[in-house]
RNA sequence: GCCCCCGUAGCUCAGUCGGAUAGAGCGGCGGCCUUCUAAGCCGCGGGUCGCAGGUUCGAAUCCUGCCGGGGGCACCA
C-alpha cells in the first residue's frame, strides 16, 4: 500500500459508507485527481456528485458527510477538506503525509512504479517489420522508437515480453530488388516499378559479379547487406531484438508452415476454391471479401504466408500479439483479425496499434516518404543529424495517431531545444548536487528521520513523484509510450522549480538539507526511469 | 461510395473511456549569472478546442451530421 492507494481506498471506502446509509445502488468508481488550480486541495474527488442520483440529494450535502467520514478515515494525514463548485470534494493533505509518501517512493527503490499488470501475459511485439529491399527510413525509426518504448514499459509494468522482427525475403518485391540490382550492375534500365535509390548503385558495386548474377542470386546477396545494415542502424537507436523471423522459412520444406496451416483451416472448412485461386472465408470473421490465399498461378500470397507466421507465434504460446502497424496497413487489420478467429484464437488477442506517417518537409513541401521512388530520409541520416537522444524523443514523444512532420533542416537547427535535453539536464543537476553534498551525506540523509515543514513546490513535486506508477500503468494500458515523455517533462519542470525555490545543500536546520537531499534522490530514480522507458539516457552531467 | 486516423495558441503538439478558470515546447517582447549546472529562471502577449446540433448538474472529451487534411479499400507486400 502507498499513500496514494491509501488515500484512493479512503475515498471509496467512505463513498460506500455514504451509500450505505441510505442502502443505494452501485456506481462509477469515484474520481481522484490532482486538480489544476492551487486552491482546490491537493486533491479532489467527484465522488459526492456520482453518489447525487443514487441517495437522491444535494452533492454539496453528500461531499459534507463524505469530508466527515473521511476524517475519522484518514486520521492525521487529512489536514482539512472543502466543499466546492457542483460537489467537488477538495482534500488538504498535511506534511506528514507527504513526508510518508516520500518514504515510500525511496523504499521502492529502482522498482519504483514497477510492477502493478492486474494479469501477466507472455507478449510478443512485433514491430519495425520493414522489407529489406532499402535502407531503414526514419518513419520505420518511428516504428522503432515505439515499439521498444512500449515493450519497456510492458515488461516494467510486469509483463513478459519478446520483441521481434519479421522480415520479407520471398516474393515479388524481393525479385524486384535484385532485377533493380542487376539494372544497375549493368548500366541497364530498371524495371518499372524498380527501387530507384542510390543504395542499389552501391549494392551493384558490392556484390561481386554482379552483372553476370541471376536476380534470384542478386536478391538474396541484397538481402543479406541490407538486413545487416538494418540491424546495425537499430542497434545504433538502441533497438535490439530478441528473434528476427525470416519469411522465407515458412515457404520451405514439406509440407511448408504455410502448407501445414493451409491445411489446418482446410479442415475446419474456412478455404474453398475459386477461380482457380484458394480464399480464405474471412468474410465469416467480419471482413469485407475474402482473401486469396493460394495464387490461380500456384503461388502463395502474402497472407498465406502471414497465416503460418501467426499460427507459429501462437504455437510458440504468446498470449498476446501486438503489432504496431502503419496507417497504411490498417486495411490489413481486418484480415488478420479473422486469420486468428479461423485458426481457433480469439481475435481481440492481436493487437494493431496504428502509427501515422512521418512526412519529409522540404522548402515547405510535405511528401511521404517512398523507398521505391528512392524519396526518404534514413534513420542514420536523422541520427547523424540530431543523435540518438533527440531523435527518440522527437519520434515518441507525439501520440501515435498523429502524423509527424520531419524536416530535417529544422530538426538539426532545433535539436539543441529540444525538450529531451530539458529533461536531460535536471537529471544532471540532481547528480551535480549529490555529488556536492557527497555520498556519505547522502546516504546519511536518506536515512535520517525527519520532520520538516514543506514548501509549496515540493509538495507539487512530490504528488508527481506519485503520480508515477499510474502514469506507467496508463502507459502499458493504453499502449501510449508518448504519455511517459508528457510525464518526465512535467516531472523536469517540477523538479527545477523546486530547485528555483529551496535551497537543497547547504540549507539550514540539517534536518531540512536531509529532507531535500532524500527528495531530490527520489526525483533523480525517477527522471532516469521515465527516460530509460523511452529509451532515453540520464547522464550524471551535461 | 465504404472504412480508419487527425483538426486545440503564430508554429509543433499534450490533454480525448465527462469535471472546476484548456496546458507545454518553440517562436515574439522585456528582465535575471559574486549564491547547489544560465542546456536554466521570471514577467508580458497569444484560444470561436474545425462547424452545427444533441446527451448531461457539467462537453476539447460522449452521440449525430457536415467541412477540411491524411491513409486504406489487390490473385502487391
Amino acid at each position: 500500500m502507498s499513500s496514494l492507494a491509501d488515500l484512493r481506498a479512503a475515498v471509496e471506502a467512505a463513498s460506500a459508507d455514504v451509500r450505505a446509509d441510505n442502502e443505494g445502488g452501485h456506481g462509477a468508481a469515484p474520481s481522484l485527481e490532482r486538480p489544476k488550480k492551487e486552491g482546490f486541495g491537493d486533491y479532489s474527488t467527484n465522488a459526492a456528485m456520482l453518489l447525487a442520483p443514487v441517495l437522491r440529494d444535494q452533492p454539496r450535502a453528500i461531499a459534507e458527510r463524505l469530508g466527515g467520514t473521511l476524517t475519522e478515515r484518514l486520521g492525521g494525514a487529512l489536514e482539512h477538506y472543502e466543499v466546492a463548485g457542483p460537489g467537488f470534494l477538495n482534500l488538504f493533505l498535511t506534511d506528514d503525509w507527504y513526508r510518508a509518501a516520500v518514504a515510500e517512493v525511496l523504499a521502492a527503490g529502482e522498482g519504483y512504479g514497477a510492477g502493478g499488470a492486474s494479469r501477466p501475459e507472455r507478449m510478443l511485439v512485433e514491430f519495425v517489420s520493414a522489407n529489406p529491399t532499402g535502407p531503414l527510413t526514419a518513419a520505420s525509426g518511428r516504428h522503432a522508437a515505439y515499439g521498444d518504448a512500449l515493450c519497456r514499459i510492458l515488461a516494467f509494468h510486469g509483463h513478459e515480453v519478446k520483441r521481434e522482427y519479421y522480415f520479407n525475403d520471398a516474393g515479388t518485391q524481393i525479385l524486384n530488388l535484385g532485377r533493380s540490382i542487376r539494372a544497375r550492375a549493368r548500366g541497364e534500365e530498371m524495371p518499372p516499378d524498380g527501387y530507384q535509390g542510390e543504395y542499389v548503385r552501391d549494392l551493384a558495386a558490392e556484390i561481386p559479379d554482379a552483372a553476370e548474377r541471376s536476380p534470384e542470386d542478386l536478391a538474396a546477396a541484397g538481402v543479406e547487406r541490407l538486413l545487416a545494415r538494418i540491424e546495425a542502424a537499430l542497434e545504433r537507436f538502441g533497438v535490439h531484438f530478441d528473434s528476427w523471423f525470416s519469411e522465407r522459412r515458412l515457404h520451405e520444406g514439406s509440407p511448408s508452415a504455410i502448407e501445414r496451416a493451409l491445411s489446418q483451416l482446410e479442415q475446419a472448412g474456412h478455404v474453398y476454391r475459386s477461380d482457380g485461386a484458394l480464399w480464405l472465408r474471412t468474410t465469416t470473421f467480419g471482413d469485407d471479401k475474402d482473401r486469396v490465399v493460394e495464387r490461380s498461378t500456384g503461388n502463395f500470397t502474402y497472407l498465406a504466408a502471414d497465416i503460418a507466421y501467426h499460427a507459429d507465434k501462437l504455437a510458440r504460446g504468446f498470449e498476446r500479439l501486438i503489432n504496431p502497424l502503419g496507417s497504411d496497413h490498417h486495411g490489413y487489420i481486418a484480415r488478420l483479425r479473422a486469420v486468428l478467429a479461423a485458426l481457433g484464437h480469439d481475435p481481440d488477442l492481436l493487437e494493431t496499434p496504428i502509427l501515422q506517417f512521418v512526412h519529409i518537409v522540404e522548402a515547405g513541401e510535405t511528401t511521404s516518404m517512398s523507398k521505391r521512388r528512392g524519396d526518404f530520409v534514413t534513420l542514420d541520416e536523422l541520427l547523424d543529424q540530431i543523435g540518438v537522444d533527440a531523435a527518440r524523443w522527437f519520434l515518441i514523444s507525439r501520440s501515435n495517431d498523429t502524423t509527424i512532420d520531419l524536416d530535417l533542416d529544422l530538426a538539426r537547427s532545433e535539436s539543441n531545444e529540444n525538450p529531451v535535453y530539458y529533461v536531460q539536464y535536471a537529471h544532471a543537476r540532481i547528480a551535480s548536487m549529490l555529488a556536492k553534498a557527497g555520498d556519505e551525506r547522502v546516504a546519511g540523509a536518506l536515512a535520517a528521520e525527519t520532520c520538516v515543514e514543506l514548501h509549496p513546490t515540493e509538495r507539487t513535486l512530490i504528488k508527481r513523484l506519485l503520480a508515477f506508477p499510474d502514469e506507467v500503468a496508463e502507459a502499458a494500458a493504453r499502449r501510449t509510450p508518448h504519455r511517459l515523455a508528457a510525464y518526465a517533462l512535467e516531472l523536469a519542470q517540477d523538479f527545477t522549480a523546486f530547485y528555483r525555490d529551496c535551497r537543497v545543500v547547504g540549507a539550514e536546520p540539517e534536518e531540512l538539507e536531509s529532507f531535500r537531499i532524500a527528495l531530490s534522490v527520489a526525483t533523480q530514480r525517477t527522471i532516469a526511469r521515465a527516460l530509460d522507458l523511452l529509451g532515453v539516457a540520464a547522464p550524471e552531467s551535461m
